[in-house]
RNA sequence: GGGCGGAUAGUUCAGCGGUAGAACGCUUGCCUUACACGCAAGAAGUCACAGGUUCAAAUCCUGUUUCGCCCA
């Protein structure tokens, strides 16, 4: 083995070993639990970012978990088509050649797609391997197979049939720029200065009067066909009922009241504009108002004076404005800053227009989401995301299903072109069934991404047909997902895997947070602080990038703050892990395990100790990641391979390994070769790779990690009594060395030592060490005298007094002042308990557990005092 | 406007009722035959502020300040 772990060569060659051998690939299996994942789909234009290293990580963790406790797990991959991405992009490479998707037309466009998916469509698949992650690629689905097209299409079918699918126009999200509806959630609201215009409208019976009304879009004020104000507020009393004039256009609108109009915006009178506002539509609706649209889908003037028609709104508002002052109909105008609405794809301000499209009624489906989640059938975790669940499920309104693309699943409604007649089918139908006409057109949109990935976890296995693996595999496990896609991808799984299987899709929901820099800024291009994974790979290692990101995150699914210096820690540790290997397998030499009678073990104190811990150990990985805490898991892992395994038991298997008792020496390389073996087993999950390449070079190991079966710990190896006894030993060797540096000796030079307690079992337990320590701590020897020696330096463990032989004097009065300190520090720590001990309401609330480790603490604390007095009597004899 | 989360060592963060923790950085020694991506020994904190609950509060409650996110 190599002095140094270097990773690259060695991951691939591994990947390609765990692909080769199908090791990922899981077939349904009735006699074995199951646990299944279903992988987010990756959006096919995607390159791999920092978000999904995380997130793939996380569900690894899981799989190779599961995997490895010997349940049958699948974890399936996949991809989205994401309809308006993939259009951009291959829009713009046509343009790039002077090409327009117009000019060549929808067939030739989507057969254009079709070509750039097969190039570049598995681009971060491969960057996902590079990632160590082991999903079954064989399972792997794109949500326009043609198997999940005829998923979609049968539940767009079904919808329809059931009343819950309708064709409308409504008020919608209108991108200008990428030229298609888009759903409420897929709209940004970005705060925004902008100016308030306060503007008079005249009232027709009263000249010379107005109603001011306040508006940041002006240009808007072309639709109008109402004035609101709220039927509380007093100062319009005398309004309410009459007509005002609108300006420039000359138009009679009434003044009503309305409950949402909100007294303290402006004036308290607003202007409704049922065309570009959701609020106002529904105000216009109750009041069955006129709806006249005076913006375009080009955000260009329609429906409006001469003088404005053809201009974009912005030209329009300047001209408005001018026009309105010039009239003196604009009180005033004064800063203001509200919320604008950008589309999440381009970042374009999107406009609210009137359209004709298909809507999914949510309020049923919301219901059945609702009830799922708070009768625990499903479990979302951390809790505090349930509350974010339900309030949106609450006041949802019904989803714009329909696209203005052509690129995605086609709506299959269809229009005869002589009556009018809609037919929803999968299969197109050769008449109209109304009037027998041919001239039959299917309806041009495509559906929402997200209509066919809420379909996910079941129409990728095959619905809907009964097929075996439907009938196996669903409901899923466990959905792990960043808290972003909550309501756009989360809830809308729930919703249609109740409404088409009558089954919850998962049994568990776990969200993580979102991966930011190292000062919690969100990365972003402008801010150039985007990592890109794959060069972090490169750099560090896949094992050091999955442990810095499981290590970073939190139960509570807080954001990760990714930085060098955690990435750094982890190749460190991944290299430490190397190395121990290294150490134990070139200790391992002329050992055959599997050759070994475990009745031939002559445990020691250590031994038992780190037996005693690493079963801990193992308790602890089940039980933290069976409440979805990886972060906690490898935290610990951490500290126990690095702190514990390496630092004190291999330190102190060295002493037996270098030394000449065969018998002994075999007891501490079978221990080491068991407890690295479950140490290996026990880190796999997080960090594959090097874990796997270690175990090829182990002695009678069963084949490969990845499939082994995971540690099972024993109870009755457990011992507090040995613990704590180690603990001591531990402690000696600590004080000894703190001692030897506080006066420069070096840890090699050796040094006589004394020692001198009164309790008898801590001077048993020192002399059977003895030899132990003396290596450790590097003495020459260690003795108990035949009486007190004189101007040592002292250092004290419980009732333990150490005397250090040095090739010096010593200052007496240094030593008096130091161990005079710590007095001071102990009988504050000492008081502190003692008035716990003396409250008698103490005695009586606190928990017995509490009180008893408090009686023993004092107790050692006191041991440690009389310890130090004695010997401070000593030195000022000394003295 | 409504809701959620954060404020703990120089920095990044764990801990979330019973004696303040880690990593990195810093200081001092060490190339001790697994590892200098290392070893050993240190220094370093009114746990944002103010009240309250409790025998006991970084930890629970209320309010304040402040930073961030989500929804309207």
């Amino acid at each position: 083995m190599e002095k140094g772990y270097e990773h690259k060569g060695i991951e691939d060659s591994i990947y390609s070993f765990w692909e080769e051998n199908n090791f990922f690939y899981s077939e349904s299996d009735y006699s074995k639990k199951k646990f299944v994942i279903m992988m987010p789909p990756a959006n096919v234009t995607g390159r791999l970012h920092i978000g999904h290293a995380l997130t793939y990580t996380l569900q690894d963790i899981f799989v190779r978990f599961h995997r490895m406790l010997g349940e049958e797990t699948l974890w399936l991959p996949g991809m989205d088509h994401a309809g308006i991405a993939t259009q951009n992009v291959v829009e713009r490479e046509l343009l790039s050649k002077g090409i327009k998707r117009e000019d060549i037309g929808r067939e030739k466009f989507v057969e254009e797609v079709w070509k750039w998916k097969e190039q570049y469509g598995n681009t971060i698949l491969n960057q996902l391997k590079k990632l160590g992650v082991s999903p079954d690629w064989k399972r792997l689905r794109f949500t326009l197979d043609s198997s999940y097209a005829d998923a979609v299409l049968e539940a767009f079918v079904k919808y329809y049939k059931d009343g819950l699918l309708y064709r409308g126009e409504r008020t919608i999200n209108w991108c200008p720029r990428c030229h298609t509806a888009i759903s409420d959630i897929e709209v940004e609201y970005v705060t925004t200065k902008n100016k308030l215009y306060y503007i008079k409208y005249p009232l027709k019976e009263n000249i010379g009067e107005f109603i001011i009304v306040a508006t940041t879009r002006p240009e808007t004020m072309l639709g109008d066909t109402a004035v609101a104000v709220n039927p509380d507020d007093v100062r319009y009393k005398d309004f309410i009922g009459k007509v005002a004039i609108l300006p420039i256009v000359g138009r009679e609108i009434p003044i009503i009241t309305d409950s949402v109009v909100d007294v303290h915006f402006g004036t308290g009178a607003v202007k409704v504009t049922p065309a570009h506002s959701a609020v106002d539509f529904e105000i216009a609706e109750r009041h069955d108002l006129d709806v006249i649209s005076v913006i375009n889908d080009r955000s260009q003037m329609i429906n409006v004076p001469q003088k404005y028609t053809g201009l974009t709104t912005e030209q329009c508002r300047e001209e408005l404005v001018k026009d309105l002052k010039e009239a003196r109909l604009i009180l005033k105008e004064e800063d203001y800053e509200n919320s604008v609405g950008h589309c999440q794809r381009c970042g374009t301000i999107v406009e609210s227009i009137i359209s004709k499209q298909w809507f999914l009624k949510m309020e049923p489906l919301a219901k059945m989401g609702i009830a799922s989640v708070e009768n625990g059938d499903i479990k979302i975790t951390p809790e505090k995301w349930v509350k974010v669940y339900f309030d949106w499920l609450k006041n949802i309104r019904d989803w714009c299903v329909s696209r203005q693309l052509w690129w995605g699943h086609r709506i299959p409604a269809y229009y005869c072109d002589d009556c009018g007649e809609t037919v929803v089918s999968k299969e197109p139908p050769d008449k109209c069934p109304k009037c027998g006409s041919k001239n039959i057109r299917q309806d041009e949109d495509v559906l929402d991404t997200w209509f066919s990935s809420a379909l996910w976890p079941f129409a990728t296995l095959g619905w809907p047909q009964k097929t075996k693996e439907l009938e196996y595999y669903y409901p899923t496990s466990l959905l792990i997902t960043g808290y972003d896609i909550i309501f756009f991808w989360v809830a809308r799984m729930i919703m249609s895997g109740l409404y088409f299987m009558g089954v919850k899709p998962f049994e568990t929901v776990m969200l993580h947070g979102l991966v930011r820099d190292e000062n919690g800024c969100k990365m972003s291009k402008s801010l150039k602080n985007i990592v890109d994974p794959l060069s972090l790979i490169d750099e560090y290692g896949a094992d050091a990038l999955r442990f810095t990101l499981s290590y970073l995150s939190t139960v509570g699914g807080q954001d990760v703050n990714l930085s060098k210096e955690k990435l750094r820690a982890s190749r460190n540790f991944v290299n430490k892990v190397w190395n121990a290997s290294r150490f134990v397998i070139m200790n391992l030499q002329d050992f055959k395990p599997s050759q070994f009678d475990e009745k031939e073990l002559l445990l020691e104190i250590e031994d038992k100790w780190i037996l005693s811990r690493l079963n801990k150990t193992i308790i602890r990985e089940i039980g933290l990641l069976n409440e979805y805490d990886p972060g906690q898991t490898s935290r610990e892992l951490y500290d126990f391979v690095w702190s514990e395994f390496c630092d004190w038991y291999i330190e102190f298997a060295k002493v037996r390994l270098y030394g000449s008792d065969q018998n002994k020496r075999k007891t501490v390389q079978y221990i080491l070769w068991d407890s690295l073996t479950k140490i290996l087993k026990l880190l796999h999950p997080f960090i594959p790779f090097v874990t796997e390449k270690i175990y090829a070079n182990f002695p009678d190991s069963e084949g490969v990690l990845i499939n082994a079966e995971f540690p099972k710990y024993n109870e009755s190896l457990i011992s507090e009594p040995i613990e704590k006894e180690a603990d001591f030993i531990f402690s000696i060797i600590r004080s000894l060395r703190s001692l030897k540096a506080e006066f420069n000796i070096s840890i090699i030079q050796e040094v006589d030592c004394f020692y001198f307690t009164s309790d008898n079992s801590e001077k048993e337990l020192i002399e059977r060490e003895s030899s132990k320590i003396c290596k450790i701590a590097g003495l020459s020897s260690l003795m108990y005298p035949e009486k007190r020696p004189e101007r040592s330096v002292k250092a004290i463990v419980s009732g333990v007094t150490l005397y250090l032989k040095l090739p010096f004097e010593i200052e007496v009065s240094k030593e008096i002042e130091k161990f005079t300190n710590k007095l001071v520090d102990l009988d504050r720590d000492i008081s502190k308990i003692l008035m716990r001990l003396n409250n008698r309401n103490y005695l009586k609330k606190a928990s017995e557990e509490v009180i008893k480790k408090d009686r023993e603490e004092l107790k050692d604390l006191e041991k440690l005092k009389n310890t130090i007095l004695s010997h401070l009597e000593d030195l000022k004899k000394d003295g």
